[in-house]
DNA sequence: CTGAAAGCGCTTACAG
DNA sequence: CTGAAAGCGCTTACAG
């Protein structure tokens, strides 16, 4: 048994479990430290001979190069960090695959973490992620002070916000064209006679949030419409306080006649007070939703392309990490509108 | 500028940025490395001057400590594997999140990667993840042999398999109750007085389609019904394969009057089908799907819980690394049917 | 072609 | 309470 063997070396038994190191190779091919170093990562300057001797320690001991080690001496640990909402969401795997994709052609691995849309997670997860000196950060912000990120970008971790610009601070990021998204969205209902056109969106110190309103309300002023306080209603997207919104713009005197909802969460769940109301009602919402197309009517959406997200700011942060880039810049990534069926319909006036 | 100043040290230019280190900082404050590291970790026995000299030197030189090395000498890196096929997959974004979550609460960071269902890859990445020396590994399965990880679980890594069960090891795996999910939503159908019922699952060579198709057949064996091989489709979950299935089964002088759909991506092509067909047919999926219940009639599915899955691997993963745990188990976590109405859907004979 | 020494930035084990 | 030395497992810079 050499498993027990090895277990009674003199200091093996709890490190890495008991794994052999490039010093146990060297000494069982009867070679230098160097050498197998030469062997194990396929440098030229060995002979034939020497080079088999000690591929066959390595197989007799199973060695495998200690990744940690290598990038502690070499300074690059080949690795990013992402740090985002929600993991769970439909809209971030796609984003996330797409960095690790990008991170995959650059030989880098990806670890990601979720911040659950609170600030202070996202700045401890973003500090670990950097003690673990990540070469880069993608981070789509929950919070919106992004400062103490300032001494780790100065030293050198390249950083890329997406999704949300970063706060007080200046540095990459790459949005969806949010404002002209929500304002062509709207500008289709308007298309298609409605003037009551209600809103239904996330928190307004949400950037993307704030951005879509201020789509939405200059596709009603194009329009020559004034929109009325009743029509808007701005905060967390939890069903609840949707259906409530929902149904107040839905009631009274002179109801809306359509709705733009300003993320897929609020979309799910107007799509729901929908399904229960009698009159029929016509509904643009921003992010694409799986299985829209199932539904009746289908469903119109503002579409952003999550995946060119990620792409696009996995990309600049390695050709920021290749030292290739200038200044911090503000990418904008064009959206969709995919008519279905539900922004089509005629106001039931 | 201290920028241009640092950048002129003797090695620090393209180390990390130029990062302080516990050195620079041990000379700053006129101590010791060893009192650096006590006051950085907190650990006692430093007298309050001490400290406040070591913070301040912290705080003027932006110190953080660099845990890549930390965990070279510690042993352990703190980080944990996720090797999944797919991270854009809507079932493997709450896995992800859940193992998140429990690696979280042990301080550990988790990496991870899609296999793209490659066994190559799933390999590759699997092998990479333990050179960086992650304390544990959750796989979901590409490929059918993990020998390959046999000398890494031997060396220490917790390894966990889940959906699938690992290839030629005994490995601990957490799957779904693939067999007695499948069973149910078919004998669903059944006590809707379908006789008729087809099949469309992935390879068989995977496990999950293997076990799922193992449960339509006892379904229809406990009811007596002899299966026509015309009923049963095998093979890639491509749209257009699954297209040509379902169509298939539905033409002919005795089509199919209700179709059990052997995964998510399955089912969304056949409701797709079912759409355009003229003919009501009945239909029950394994795996759930976002709107659902919105669908007309809503989609009736044999749901597992896959944050369930991730959960309880992760805490195996971590009760392996603590030591307390004994030889390789098998878990298994049960399905859930959900009645929304096409599966209760007459016969339509 | 080959290898001994020094070093990456920390922690461990020990001594004062 | 404090710190010098050795070491984690590699790579770098050099010398033979």
């Amino acid at each position: 048994m050499p498993e027990t063997a090895r277990r009674t070396d003199r200091h093996s038994a709890t490190r890495y479990g008991n794994r052999p190191t490039m010093k146990d190779v060297a000494a069982r091919a009867g070679v230098g430290l160097k050498t197998v170093s030469r062997v194990v990562n396929g440098e030229p300057g060995v002979t034939p001979e020497t080079e088999q001797r000690v591929q066959e320690a390595i197989d007799a001991l199973g060695f495998r190069r200690n990744d940690s080690a290598r990038v502690l001496r070499k300074g690059r640990t080949a690795s990013i960090g992402l740090v985002l909402e929600d993991l769970a969401d439909p809209f971030y795997g796609p984003l996330s695959r797409a960095v690790e994709e990008v991170a995959r052609a650059h030989g880098a691995l990806l670890i990601n973490g979720s911040s659950a849309e609170d600030a202070e997670r996202e700045q401890e997860l973003g500090l670990a992620l950097c003690a673990r000196r990540v070469d880069g950060l993608v981070v789509i912000p929950a919070g919106d002070d992004h400062r103490y990120l300032e001494p780790e970008i100065r030293a050198g971790v390249a950083t890329v916000f997406v999704d949300r610009p970063a706060g007080r601070i200046d540095a990459d990021c790459v949005l969806s064209d949010n404002y002209g998204g929500a304002r062509t969205g709207v500008a289709h209902l308007i298309a298609h006679g409605h003037r009551r056109i209600g809103f239904i969106g996330d928190m307004p110190r949400i950037h993307t949030a704030a951005e879509r309103l201020r789509g939405y309300r200059a596709a009603m002023e194009d329009a020559g419409i004034s929109v009325a306080d009743a029509w808007m209603s701005l905060g967390v997207t939890v069903p609840e306080r949707v259906r409530t919104a929902a149904e107040e713009m839905l009631s009274g005197p002179e109801p809306v006649t359509a709705i733009f909802t300003g993320n897929n969460r609020v979309t799910v769940t107007v799509i729901r007070v929908l399904a229960e109301h009698s009159r029929q009602v016509a509904l643009v919402g921003f992010d694409d939703i799986e299985l829209a197309d199932l539904l009746r009517p289908g469903l119109t959406v503002v579409a952003q392309d999550s995946a060119a997200l990620g792409r696009t700011a996995a990309e600049r942060l390695f050709r920021r990490l290749d030292g290739i880039l200038a200044g911090p810049e503000r990418l904008e990534l064009p959206t969709r509108l995919i008519a279905r069926g539900s922004g089509e319909l005629p106001p039931a006036d």
